[in-house]
RNA sequence: GCACCCGUAGCUCAGCUGGAUAGAGCGCUGCCCUCCGAAGGCAGAGGCCAUAGGUUCGAAUCCUAUCGGGUGCGCCA
């Protein structure tokens, strides 16, 4: 079945009237159109529809962009869609479309359960890295806008025509999980009876101490009083498979499934790096040299030191990066490196990495490291997300990192809900901070984007209960005659256009803001019905009028679940 | 010192990868419930889009410089 799409149509129609005007001889013949739009206008009073053909035409064409303009809006009001089309301004030409197109519009998006979804990525394999914590503790809150943000993207470009795996880096390799296997033997001696001796630089947090009593109902005292060469090596795996539990259930709770969760540790003793490396080599990228120290901020124990380098400045970086130790072993870079080769040799056409912003400074190493290692031929996109501030009350909610209780995305999760958590932390773009306050993303008024679009859909599915009610059959034409219907009709018309634009720009945000607006038409629209009886959805004792009335809310009803679906969230049928 | 992100109404933020008279919420002013859910809606006031140049038919958007805020900067991941 073909996708409605209405601005993509609209868009068709003026570049079958531009190949015209050329046949005719009005334009030259080889002009690009690439360039030329169809918008909606941003004032209503425009019109339906703009577009901005005859001046991006102008200059390739050698022609005044009002006397194309004119032509072109000739050719377009002779299409049955179009009722007008007037040259305005410096040449664009603003398009209004017939009555019957609008109510075709919402019929399509009721017989279409997949209106919006869009063929956009051709089937392109997209890898997306989201959340990938050490696993060394529970998720916290800025884990938490990484981990909905990274789904949000997954869903979206899935939603486009992608074919997306969602995958999760373990860093198991490094030193942090020592550190990590140290605590956890405390706790270890904890549960065998032993006041816990937790030194500065362990990690104190109690969530460690389910682990040290498995562990001790495991192996018993068998590892009590035995130095560390004894029991590091599989207590360490023993408790980085407990944390990853933790995590997969804290992310369980979000509603974030992984694809793919891909061990740091595993990289090591197959030949992957020394692969990955070998690779970079192969392309003179791989030297021994000594680094300037970083100007202005020089570290007290500096001294020149020769390593091994990457060449990441010949792919854009500021210096180049070393990926192995003075003392032989890889810096965390390389298997950083590796793990990308290894993402690459996979076949993924794109990938995608999300960070936290204050790895900010690991995003141009990164891509020059991808670059170098396809050749130019896999695009890398690194979205950061910036800090979540929380507040309890318009108060900051304070948070001791040190003494190990911070707030975790589980307290998030148990206060506010899972759908709460997700929609909230897409109202701001990634790259912006965002405040989230306990009590506000839980307040049912219009300033809360939330409560504000659930609200839509549950006077949507109230009406529809109603209708149900009265027994009112399905009508096969919708009416949508009003201003305030229009508007909402037409809000419908942009959802695929959107999806494709959010897609594009790695933007899940823009899913949230679209049906803000949305659902502020539909309320509009709503409270007319208030004031005009005839406007609102369920007429009484006129089932006819009744069955076509609401076909728009469930139009509507339709375009909130899936954009919903996209952030994951579940769309309300009542408020509480 | 360098790199990256940010600077839009009093406040919190959108702004569709260059389009028309820059939008929304909060706050402020005034309205709308014998009415499908008023948990809503309508209207008004409020702007030199940080600043100064540049690119062109056209700039909040792209380029350069400056100011201001955040993050990061060899042998931690």
């Amino acid at each position: 079945m073909r996708k409605m799409n209405l601005f993509a149509d609209i868009r068709g129609l003026v570049i079958v009237a531009l190949d015209e005007l050329v046949a005719e001889g009005v334009l030259p013949a080889g002009l690009a159109y690439d360039a030329v739009t169809v918008e909606p206008p941003r004032d209503a009073a425009h019109g339906d529809m703009a577009t901005n053909a005859a001046m991006v035409l102008a200059k390739p064409a050698g022609r005044k962009p009002r006397d194309i303009a004119e032509a072109l809006a000739e050719k377009l009001v002779a299409d049955a869609r179009v009722v007008l089309a007037s040259v305005a301004g410096p040449g664009f030409i603003n398009i209004d479309l017939a009555p019957d197109v609008w109510a075709g519009l919402v019929s399509a998006v009721l017989q279409d359960a997949e209106y919006g979804r869009s063929a956009l990525g051709q089937g392109q394999k997209v890898n997306v890295e989201y959340v990938s914590a050490n696993p060394t503790g529970p998720l916290h809150v800025g884990h938490t806008r990484g981990a909905v943000f990274g789904d949000a993207l997954a869903s979206l470009l899935e939603y486009a025509g992608h074919e997306v795996t969602r995958e999760y880096y373990i860093n198991d390799g490094g030193a942090q999980v020592d550190v990590l296997a140290r605590s956890a033997y405390e706790r270890y001696r904890e549960a065998l009876g032993h006041a816990p001796e937790i030194e500065e630089g362990l990690y104190p947090g109690d969530y460690l101490v389910p682990v040290g009593e498995a562990l001790a109902a495991e192996v018993g005292d068998r590892w009590l009083d035995q130095p560390e060469a004894v029991w590091l090596a599989e207590l360490r795996d023993f408790a980085i498979e407990k944390m990853m539990e933790m995590i997969r259930e804290d992310l369980a709770a979000l509603g974030v499934k992984m694809d793919v969760f891909f061990s740091e540790k595993s990289l090591y003793g197959t030949g992957l790096i020394e692969a990955a490396i070998e690779s970079l080599r192969s392309k003179g990228l791989i030297y021994k040299g000594v680094l300037e120290p970083p100007k202005g901020k020089v570290p007290e124990d500096w001294e020149p030191r020769e390593q091994t380098l990457f060449r990441s400045t010949e792919h854009g970086d500021d210096v180049d990066r070393p990926i192995m130790k003075s003392d032989g072993a890889w810096t965390y870079f390389a298997p950083d490196i590796a793990y990308h080769y290894d993402k690459i040799s996979r076949g993924y056409d794109q990938l995608i990495d999300v960070f936290g912003a204050d790895h900010g400074g690991y995003v141009k190493r990164m891509k020059a490291a991808v670059a170098a290692l396809s050749d130019g031929r896999v695009p890398l996109d690194i979205k950061l997300t910036q800090l979540v501030k929380l507040y309890k009350n318009g108060e900051p909610f304070k948070m001791s990192k040190r003494a190990g209780n911070f707030v975790t995305l589980r307290d998030v999760v148990e206060a506010v809900g899972k759908d709460v958590t997700r929609f909230h932390m897409l109202t701001r773009k990634n790259d912006a901070p965002l405040d989230f306050d306990f009590d506000k993303v839980l307040e049912q008024s219009r300033d809360n984007p939330v409560f504000y679009v659930q609200y839509a859909s549950a006077r949507i599915h109230s009406v529809l209960r109603k209708a149900a009610e009265l027994g009112v059959e399905h009508a096969t034409l919708p009416r949508v005659e009003d201003d305030a219907e229009l508007a909402v009709a037409k809000k419908l018309a942009e959802w695929p256009r959107l999806v494709e634009i959010a897609a594009r720009g790695h933007e899940p945000h823009r899913i949230a803001f679209y049906l803000y607006d949305l659902a502020s038409a539909f309320h509009a629209l709503w409270n007319k019905g208030n004031d005009a009886a005839g406007l609102r959805f369920v007429q009484e004792g006129d089932r006819d009028a009744t069955a076509a009335k609401i076909l728009l809310p469930k139009a509507v009803s339709v375009v909130i679940s899936a954009g919903l679906g996209i952030l994951g969230v579940t769309p309300a049928e009542e408020m509480r």
